[in-house]
DNA sequence: TAGATTGTTAATCGATTAACAATC
DNA sequence: TAGATTGTTAATCGATTAACAATC
């Protein structure tokens, strides 16, 4: 399956150019050539026009692109013409804060199940969702159709959580855990570590 | 100033051998081969030894790398021999979040200011962090030595918060805000967005 | 039509990887 | 010494960019 011939790094674009697309909507544009939108997004224009290249052809020459046929070119492309549901599993401070964020709702990503392990917290209700036993991760999971799962547990569960989340369908992991998660082939993990960005810039501050 | 001929992208896999190998000591390893960092890392071990010799030779031939030096060799290319002070600005439900997040402490990063608009939040404590007045930001940065930013504000007001910062000498931001940031050379911008990532992965998700 | 801007081909640049000498 | 593994040079690969024809 999949598209095996457009770079990763390509794709890896896409959102962001879609995110300043979106911007520039809000703000009554309609039009807007690859050079302005490169200064915008602060990546080259002829850049910006071959990674659109790859998947097919949408400006109109002399003119630029139309904000509202690109914006929805992208979002086809990326299959986010649906809401997607999700899992959060981990329901502490980050958890918690990620439930209540309003920026994933806001772009088609839902949080429809969370999970956790202490009782404490399990039957607590936040922004509407009732957290459940993660024990009942495998049934809940099974009667819904949720593919992607926030994981937001301690290091030292993340690789099992991980685990019975694959073995229960997840086929996207956004990994918030600060460890590197061995999946089969198939599963895609998105990676968020604040404290590697960190590191990676105080290597510049003298 | 600064180290103009090493490769970004190879800078920013030093966080991750760092993470990885700090793993491998907890677990009470003291030799390791580029080999088998290799399986533990995900990255190719040539390319480990390439990214290493950048900056010099930290390992043994026939044997592999002491684990405790690599460490302190990786610790000091990154300027991790310190404790980073932050301020973070935007104290809502993920600016709550990070500053009780523990990760950040472990790895010598400390938010040691907090500033919030919102007179709710201002002068509430958060794990031992009484919230001040951003309108106190000026003062309070002069009389500190702190470069490095986390900023959760809502995405409009991020840019001019980010301006604010820069102005008074914040040299890094981590900036969770949905927007690419505008600032002037020499200035460190790391982007955490959750959105993009999961608009990433779905492109895979048939 | 003239001007502007796209989409694409070809060249360049830089990163990854293969090969292997050095050496513990 | 023989085996293992590093560190480095050179080759390859892939991504970025320059140039420009196409065309609105």
């Amino acid at each position: 399956m999949a598209k095996p011939n457009i770079p990763d790094i390509v794709v890896s674009r896409l959102p962001l150019y879609l995110q300043t697309l979106n911007h520039l909507l809000r703000e009554g544009e309609e039009v807007i050539s690859s050079e302005e939108l490169s200064e915008q997004v602060g990546i080259p224009a002829v850049q910006i026009r071959k990674d659109l290249s790859y998947f097919g052809g949408f400006g109109v020459k002399g003119k630029g692109y139309d904000i509202i046929h690109l914006i929805d070119s992208l979002r086809s492309i990326l299959n986010l013409n649906q809401i997607w549901p999700m899992v959060i599993v981990g329901v502490g401070n980050l958890g918690q804060a990620l439930i209540r964020y309003q920026g994933f709702a806001r772009q088609g990503f839902e949080i429809v199940l969370a999970l956790d392990i202490n009782p404490k917290i399990i039957g607590t209700e936040i922004a509407g969702i009732v957290v459940q036993d993660v024990g009942l991760m495998e049934s809940e999971l099974k009667r819904s159709d949720i593919r992607i799962a926030l994981l937001t547990v301690p290091a030292n569960a993340a690789q099992s959580t991980a685990d019975a989340l694959v073995a229960n369908g997840i086929k996207a992991i956004l990994n918030y855990a600060p460890i590197i998660l061995k999946l089969p082939e198939g599963v895609r993990v998105a990676n968020i570590d604040p404290v590697l960005k960190l590191e990676h810039l105080t290597y510049y501050l003298s």
